[in-house]
Order: C-alpha cells, then structure tokens, then sequence
DNA sequence: CCGGGTATATCGGCGACTTATATAGGTTGC
DNA sequence: GCAACCTATATAAGTCGCCGATATACCCGG
C-alpha cells in the first residue's frame, strides 16, 4: 500500500485535452456524496434502508418469492424470512402461496405498503424539485437532465455487475 | 430493474414543451437506484457505512470532537462514542484531549485508518472507470462530465438543507 | 464557589443482522 | 414408486450497532 505513488486519486486522467470524456474520480466522488446524504434517513423514517428497499422492489416488480427477495436485497435468507414477518405484521406485505410449487412462498405488497413506496418516492422528488428549482441555474438543471439517460444507464450498469458478482458467489 | 414500471406519479412535469429543465421524478429515481446499487456491501466490507462515513469524515476534515461527529453522522452521541472506541481499538482512529477544553475529545484518523478511506475510494473509482469506459459511449461519458459540476452543486445543497433541518432540531 | 450549561461516557435494552440447522416439499434415477 | 438428493423456507442462538436515559467531568458566569 505504501507502494502507491499519489494515493489519492491521480488528479485528473490524462486523456488528452479535448478527448478527456469523463473524471472517474469526480464521478465518484458527487455520487458518494449522494449517497452519504440520501442514507441515514433511517432515524428519522420509520422504517430502515432494507425494510424500504424490499417495499420497493415489491412494489415494482410484483410478488415475488422469498429466495428472489434474497438475491436483490444484500442479506441472508433468514433475515428475508424475519423481515417479511415484521412487514406482515404491520401489514404491509401479505405472504400467499405458490400454487405450482408447494415449498415456495410469494410475498405480495399490500396497498398499504405500496402507499408507503409512494409517499416516501414523492416526498424525494418533490424535495429534489425544490432545491433544483430553488438552489440551481437553468444552465445546471439543462446539463443534469442532458445527463439522466446516461446517469440511468450507468446506474444499470451497476445493479447488473453487482448481481453478476453475486452470481459468481463473491459474497 | 432498468424496467421500471413507474410507480404512479404524475409522468412528467408539463413545463411546457422546451421551457421543461429537469425531470425531477427521474432524476430521483436514478439517484435512488446509485443509492441501492451502492450501499449494502458491509457485507462485502469489512467496515458498516457508518463506520467508513466516520473515517471519510476524520480523514477530509481533520481532528474533530465527538459532538461535531455526532452532527454529521446521522447517529446519536453515545452510538459515536461506541463507534469510535470500536475504531480506536483497530487502530483506525485515536482520541487526543482538546488543549483549550478538558471536556472535548479529538478524533482523529490514523495512517492506518485514512488507508481504509482511500483503498475503498480507489476501488470505487477503479471501477466506475471500467463500467463507464466499457458499457457507455463516449457521447454518455461526454454528457455526465458537462453535469458533473452541476451535480456536485446538488449535492452540496442537500446535504446543507439536511444540516439545516437538524438544526432546527426535525430530526 | 455554586448553579446551570456543555461534552463525553456508561448502562440496559432491542432490532436487525449473522451462521448453523431443521423441516417440508419437489425431483430424479433406477 | 421410493430412496437420495435438491430446493425453499423456517427456527435457533448469538452478535453487533444503535437508542434513550442517565451519570460524570469540565466550563463559565455571577
């Protein structure tokens, strides 16, 4: 590690003046930012980051079993098993059974589960509207929207090389 | 996952053909999928996202109090006291006295510690370089570099609106 | 030097994970 | 058509990291 010349990142890649396309390290940088600003809500909501993530997948991807639960959400199988009781209990999610398959269990939002989804997602963009509309120039709010096909294909990007990794069994 | 059924909210924004800026539902919802993309490798990692937020923190800022900590990191006092007794016994961080007040603690990184931060910030640039140099054109590269500036302004605005809001003690 | 505020520590408890294992249903080969 | 194996979920026991309440030590103004 000490061997490492410049550890921090290598100010800027040279790609060549014009030909420069894209600063990896800046990159990642603003998205960490994001990160570190759009996490840590937990106090504050009522549910946590996994309890919010598993609504929302069940929200958009329709009922699914506990085993595809397991494989979208970063955590064990008995932890899906725990979560999906607690979410029951509330009501948010119903348990039904799967008519071919005897073992299998498919979990279901309920529409009070999905309202939640909803409230939580419209409570962002209604405050990304805000800061965007209130804290940003017209120049910057035209660059972002230029750039969300290309965010939204990177973000994709991701998902899939995570779900690749996981496949590979790099857990 | 990049077919996203959407949810339900109002499609788009009638901003009224060219005057429409940003899609503020959009921006959201890719910034939520970065999110999730993102966090949910503690299991990968040796360290929780609170964890390596602290040491991010120590390591971009300086030696800073336990209260100060506390502000930044959405957790409670006695869970920073925790945290950073956990890391001072990793040899991650070490707490000096304050010269000018016998009540504060200085947290500060160690070598070792700021070499986590920078390890896991090399390895996530090493990667989105691959993934936007490998599955994105050089047209989407050139879009996300002309927003970088702007995004980074966003993300400085949310995390001022979130020192705001726990200011005025919403928390 | 005393009372009230501030900075950190400690305590008890709990929620949400983990690994290991149990159970029940499905599948396959002979 | 059943023994052996595989798959899907559940249970058990333990750990970790967070919280609220409260204790302790220090600072400061009158």
């Amino acid at each position: 590690m000490a061997t490492t010349p410049e550890d921090e990142q290598p100010a800027r890649q040279p790609w060549g003046s014009e030909q420069r396309e894209l600063d990896a390290g800046e990159l990642t940088r603003v998205l960490g930012e994001f990160t570190r600003a759009s996490i840590r809500l937990p106090g504050t909501e009522r549910h946590s980051f996994t309890t919010l993530s598993v609504l929302h997948t069940l929200t958009h991807r329709g009922p699914l079993r506990l085993s595809a639960l397991t494989e979208n959400e970063q955590i064990t199988q008995p932890a899906v098993t725990q979560l999906v009781g607690r979410l029951e209990r509330e009501g948010l999610v119903e348990r039904r059974s799967d008519p071919g398959d005897g073992r299998a269990v498919l979990v279901a939002v309920t529409p009070a589960g999905a309202r939640i989804t909803r409230a939580r997602h419209r409570d962002r963009v209604r405050r990304l509207a805000r800061l965007t509309a209130e804290g940003l120039s017209a120049e910057e709010r035209r660059a972002i929207d230029a750039a969300l096909p290309a965010l939204a294909h990177l973000a994709t990007l991701m998902t899939a090389e995570r779900e690749e990794r996981r496949r590979r069994g790099d857990r």
